[in-house]
DNA sequence: CAATTCAGATTACATCTGTAGTCATTGGGA
DNA sequence: TCCCAATGACTACAGATGTAATCTGAATTG
């Protein structure tokens, strides 16, 4: 399973999977999770507006995500189209663990408390969270 | 109530409380926020050698944070003593509201579910979570 | 009282980030 | 066929960040 279809990418971190996303970004990376390949011009359509950003803006950021390994290019005529190469599960579960490790000590529970207290839970989140639980304990 | 004793703060984000902390600077507010006030040299010692910095380092991000606000100064002798000025629990509010806004568009639900499906959470954070629960419902 | 030393202040510098401008190429229409 | 418009590549540049060296002034000590 070496050369599906033609997605090239940069080597770039392949392995340890660090290099993180900026802010920045992570709003052109969001683009292209909610539908891809788009090219540079759709992923602009998407957030120049939003960030009032411009096309060399939303250029740049392409080619540094494609520079780190996580956007893979495909070309289409003569312009590119443009793939995440990491799943959007698996950016979330890193920058979770990332939070969790950093403020909460690797511990999940104090999170929770601390959004519990800040009144960051709606009633919808606790009974999503209660019924969440429940699928734990079967 | 306006002149508490002598601590000296620099007037930077009073009022929104923006200004970010960045990483290395976030260790150094552990050490503060695990003891306080501190001198330089012994907020290295807690750090320097976790770091692998040395003396200047500190020093630069000590200033930095006065400069952000974030550190009040006071003077004892030839040396400051560093007292934060924002509480752990703001930041780490501030922090996880950033990361569940961004990340997961404000629901704490799907954070959680993130968490339980990645096996984040120990028998012990499903526990305890339980019973914050119960609490909240009370 | 002078020299050493320690602490803060200033300066340094490479990299990353945010945000764009400009250049060069090339496909498509006049 | 020739020029224009679109597109990717390269360059730019200020501010943030990580990491530190050096300068400077004052306290300590012989």
């Amino acid at each position: 399973m070496t050369g599906d279809s033609s997605l090239t990418q940069t080597d770039a971190d392949n392995g340890g999977g660090a290099e993180r996303i900026s802010d920045a970004e992570y709003a052109v990376m969001e683009a292209l999770w909610q539908k891809s390949p788009q090219t540079a011009a759709e992923v602009c359509d998407h957030v120049c507006d939003q960030r009032g950003w411009s096309m060399p803006t939303v250029k740049t950021l392409l080619a540094r995500l494609v520079t780190k390994g996580v956007l893979a290019t495909q070309p289409d005529g003569r312009r590119f189209l443009y793939t995440p190469l990491v799943a959007r599960e698996a950016y979330v579960g890193t920058e979770s663990r990332r939070l969790v490790d950093r403020l909460f000590g690797g511990r999940a529970a104090p999170l929770f408390a601390h959004l519990a207290e800040s009144e960051a839970l709606s009633a919808e989140d606790i009974a999503e969270i209660e019924h969440l639980l429940r699928e734990l304990k079967k």
